[in-house]
DNA sequence: CACACTTACGATATTCGTAAGGATT
DNA sequence: AATCCTTACGAATATCGTAAGTGTG
């Protein structure tokens, strides 16, 4: 039995009748006979009774008929998806991608891409950065958005994106008048930072070590918005990645470049070496390795304050 | 994409080699290699990633890894169900049958049938002789039991048996004792017919008519059962079709042979000449035209007490 | 005799297995 | 060197379409 076969006899117990039947399958009408045969021989017995002026179904026909359509169906919906995933037409994606870059440079790539596959689901998981390892690390996710990882194991990681932090400032304050801020100057407001463990958090402590400057940390939270608007109450200053800029700035904080020591890593995709990638996801990839401007669109609050970092 | 691909990719995706695959396929390795080409060729894209110490499966291959077991186990139970239709080890055949035969001579009938085929199963609608034509007309049953039909009208008879009737009367009465008992005397006691539209009822007024011979009825009632029974407790005599003979004798009533005149009539299968029989249908069929002795087992009660009548 | 299905037969395609090739451990 | 997958090629097999055959209305 094969699906030619079959194909061939959903065609003729439909329409009743040979001549019919073979327009449908695109076969002549003595190869339609012959592979109805080779069917009926294949199965043990007759589907069809034919009568020489009339084509009618015998009772174990009726159950095959019962059976066929759904096999057929079945079969060209497998056949179907599986072509639609190689095309990009459907798919879907599973992304992990730290909270900060998730929730300011993300969305405007991701709704490119929507743009080109609008049939593609991308799952984003907004998790911490060693969690985005992690994640990618365990198969949960194809692609990973982090800061560039100290041990690669396993893992390829291909950058994008240097990012630099950023002073956050209340907006009425002194600090929000100057072009840039030292980190001297910063850490003499109370700072108000992100808990551990965040990677923002510890590139902050580790490059701070580094130049053996002490942070002091007036307040701690989890979430950047919650830091943004602390800050423009004028409860203290932060630093944050360049990045989350717009922003700190539409939860009312300002952004001013920090200087000497300039705190950047680069951001970039994070997959697995050992696996290859879905066509979505190589869609995806390639689409965000190819952005040039990862800067955010100008706001008003933001425009032309994030000037470049000098060396 | 066709079955013997796909079952190529599920032995290689599953094994994840194509030496250990091309076994369970029985295909060479080369055959089975340009097999999951040309599968791929037709979807569009790789399945596997070959990196000639080993077999990976690509995403999409995951894909279709979770699609092809259920695509390739409905196709083989729906042929594996085909193949056991015609061999006669599944199926079901719906019978209608006259109630009067249906409890008597079907029962041991069907028991050889079972025997035989285990696994057809049989429905059987005990329903009333026009009810049987009308049921095998409309195509809601293969095969109908009932007496010989006036009008065949697109139904096809053949006749196994010949039933004559017998007289039914009280174990202690003095009718009993006699070998064979005539109409005239039969009828000069209270007689208990089944009620109409009953076939048994109909033929005993026909026949009687037939011959001047006047019925009165003293008690009506549906079933065998209760006529066999009210005999027994002397209410009253009855007329019966020969193959009711052990039911009545259990009921507790005694069956004389009827002379002068012999109320007899074929019983036969009925079938739809346009329509053909299913290979459970017509296995039933050879075997109910096939059996010789239609009389039941002798019984202690019904033992030697149905002679044949005399011409 | 016109229509519908089947059988016969030669041509074309597909599929298969053996043999050779290439890459990795 | 051994293993595993791929490519090359000739042979067996299957499938297909044209033409002829058969039975029915």
């Amino acid at each position: 039995m094969t699906l030619k076969q079959l194909r061939a006899f959903l065609a003729v117990a439909q329409t009743l009748s040979f001549v019919q039947a073979c327009e449908r399958v695109h076969l002549s009408q003595p190869a339609l006979s012959l592979a109805i045969k080779a069917l009926e021989a294949s199965l043990g017995g007759a589907l069809f009774v034919r009568s020489s002026r009339s084509v009618q179904l015998t009772p174990e026909g009726e159950v095959l008929l019962s059976l066929a359509p759904r096999l057929i169906a079945d079969w060209d919906d497998a056949r179907e998806r599986m072509r639609r995933h190689f095309a990009l037409d459907i798919g879907r994606v599973e992304l992990a991608v730290i909270p900060s870059f998730a929730c300011n440079l993300l969305p405007r790539a991701l709704g490119r891409f929507v743009e080109r596959h609008p049939r593609i689901d991308v799952a984003i998981h907004d998790v911490i950065n060693e969690r985005v390892l992690d994640m990618v690390r365990g198969g949960q996710v194809e692609l990973g958005i982090a800061f560039e990882p100290t041990q690669l194991e396993r893992l390829d990681f291909q950058a994008f994106h240097t990012d630099r932090f950023v002073a956050v400032v209340p907006p009425d304050s002194a600090l929000a008048s100057r072009t840039r801020i030292g980190w001297e100057t910063l850490l003499r407001e109370r700072f108000i930072a992100l808990q551990r463990p965040s990677a923002v958090r510890a590139l902050l402590e580790q490059t701070l070590a580094e130049r053996r400057v002490e942070l002091r940390v007036a307040f701690e939270c989890h979430q950047l918005a919650t830091v943004g608007r602390m800050v423009a109450q004028g409860l203290g200053v932060s630093a944050v990645p360049g990045f989350c800029v717009p922003q700190m700035a539409e939860l009312g904080a300002r952004c001013r470049p920090l200087v000497s020591p300039g705190v950047q890593r680069r951001i970039g995709l994070l997959r697995r070496t050992d696996r290859q990638l879905s066509s979505a996801a190589q869609a995806l990839c390639d689409l965000l390795l190819r952005i040039e401007d990862w800067e955010s669109e100008p706001t008003e609050a933001g425009d032309g304050l994030v000037l470049p970092d000098a060396p």
